[in-house]
DNA sequence: ACCTGAACACCGTTCAAGT
DNA sequence: ACCTGAACACCGTTCAAGT
């Protein structure tokens, strides 16, 4: 039943992923699904634990850049997945997967806090750009998005990687 | 009328921002409403920009922290700040005051991008789980929120300032 | 144990019609 | 120019009652 969320959420968006669309996807009564989970918000804690359960596991080595992306990927993975995460991320609900990968990578625990909160902002933002793009609700039609996304990302991941304290791979 | 919303947001949060209790608080029908704005989208774009217009204007000299920081406490200043300027950012609506000011005090551009992605999301996860808090939605009712929370954002400072060039106050 | 039916208190948005 | 009235197509959640 959080496969069949999942799936909704990847189609139609969080923004039209709600009790009844998903009820009546079960061939079911919207109340139904209040027996499985005492809220919306549970339900998309579980969602979320789906969408952590991507990252891939690190092997001892892997640098930081590499496990950043694999985190930002997963979030990419579906449909406003990093909105979905970062929801529950705040509730303290859900998995900390990410956080405890980002930890092993980074020594210190603040500094591995605050890069998953850059991954998480930036997710967000890409994801719901995707989706004014599609609604063609942006201010200049001439601008694709995608092209410097990946720059800004890469821009903020060479700043932690100075606090990666193990290995380094900075130029300038 | 965008004074009013702004004060409606900090009152009752976002999520209780509808545009029929904005219409009861103006003692109007809510369809008068959109004589003056498209959608509720624009809205919030036209409120955010009144936040963003909360940041201080920097003298030159003013180092990276400051102005950082100066953006964080304009996003916190009013409820849910954060996530409204959060979604009008993404559909490059609203005013590009921030990213103008942090542009002017790091060099590159990818990396003020950055920077307020990182700021953006840190300051809509601290407002998000101060509505938790508020209704008690935490898994961990021992633990206090904004104790840490200002460690984390300075790690994150910690990290781009590194990529300032012009000044630099890091030991460690 | 799991679901239905019906209700409660809401949403954003449109549009003819009024002044 | 600015607003009302009424409607359309939705929401999340509760709760007695059914099987």
């Amino acid at each position: 039943m959080t496969d069949l969320a999942l799936d909704l959420l990847d189609r139609v968006g969080l923004p039209d992923l709600s009790m009844r669309r998903l009820a009546a996807e079960l061939e079911v009564q919207p109340s139904a699904l209040y027996w499985h989970f005492a809220s919306k918000q549970e339900l998309l804690a579980a969602v979320a634990d789906r969408i952590l359960s991507r990252i891939p596991q690190p092997n001892p080595g892997t640098d930081m850049a590499t496990v950043a992306a694999g985190i930002r990927d997963a979030l990419l993975a579906y449909r406003d997945g990093a909105e979905v995460v970062m929801s529950t991320y705040a509730l303290r609900l859900g998995a900390r997967r990410a956080q405890d990968i980002l930890q092993s990578v980074i020594g210190d625990s603040a500094s591995a806090d605050a890069l998953f909160e850059f991954i998480l902002g930036h997710a967000t933002l890409v994801q719901q750009r995707m989706y004014a793009q599609s609604v063609g609700a942006t201010t200049d039609a001439a601008h694709d998005p995608t092209a410097d996304l990946d720059e800004v990302f890469r821009a903020g991941i060479r700043a932690f990687a100075t606090v990666g304290a193990t290995r380094d791979s900075l130029g300038s």
